[in-house]
DNA sequence: GTCCGGTGGCACATTACGTCA
DNA sequence: ACTGACGTAATGTGCCACCGG
């Protein structure tokens, strides 16, 4: 299946013990700022209050925990830059930082987010696709089995079947059963080899499984 | 060459804030 | 005004690779 990446086939399970790690106290939510995303504030306010934010903490260490939203223009530059590049290294994200007038620690945390993101979106997609298989498997399935159910019931009482060309009886080996459209066909290869015992089913793409949609 | 502690980067889980219906 | 769901920025933790002593 080369749709599907190595990496993702494999489970990795986490015991995470509640309580263990530590969180922040919570908050009163009197001491968080207000941030309106119609109201965004200026570059040089919103620069001023992320420098705030890092005095706070080094002086204090509890800092409000306060969430500040990207502009669209920094989403588009981020998501640009990430196309590119799904990773920084500590000079692209010191200048795409620079470019962006965040700080390089925020451009690292949105790019790691945004592989999360990634990669949960790819892995519901390829359990759909995966779903859709399934489902296409399993009706392929039943049909085989309605067939062996139908070429054991020939098999008790096996009618002659006549060459549409020469109006002669046809081998058992030469025929073969189409589970597109349930016809019974002759095949070329067998017919020119009659000792040959090669089921010929379909076409392979009937076979694959479907198409992952994007 | 090997060991060891420090450091940086990443994945992953989780928390908490902002927005919207 | 309140609330729950949702998206996502931010934080915490563990793991790994690399480097210098």
């Amino acid at each position: 299946m080369a749709v599907l990446p190595g990496s993702s086939s494999s489970l990795e399970l986490t015991i995470s013990v509640p309580g263990f790690a530590s969180s922040p106290p919570l908050l009163p939510s009197s001491s968080v700022k207000e941030l309106d995303i119609n109201q965004l504030p200026s570059e040089e306010e919103w620069i001023a209050s992320n420098m705030e934010d890092e005095e706070e903490s080094s002086i204090n260490g509890e800092a409000p925990r306060k969430k500040l939203r990207l502009t669209k223009e920094q989403s588009r530059l981020l998501e640009e830059s990430f196309r590119q590049n799904h990773t920084l290294n500590p000079k692209q994200k010191e200048s795409l930082a620079m470019q962006l007038k965040l700080r390089a620690r925020q451009v690292e945390v949105w790019f790691q987010n945004r592989r999360a993101r990634s990669k949960l979106k790819q892995t519901e997609m390829e359990c759909e696709y995966l779903k859709r298989w399934f489902g296409s498997l399993t009706e392929q399935n039943r049909r085989l089995q309605r067939e062996v159910e139908e070429l054991r019931a020939m098999k008790v009482g096996p009618p002659t079947i006549l060459s549409p060309h020469t109006s002669q009886p046809l081998p058992a080996s030469t025929l073969t059963m189409c589970p597109r459209c349930e016809r019974v066909t002759t095949t070329a290869a067998t017919a020119v080899v009659p000792t040959s015992t090669t089921a010929t089913l379909s076409s392979p793409k009937s076979h694959q499984p479907p198409e992952a949609s994007s």
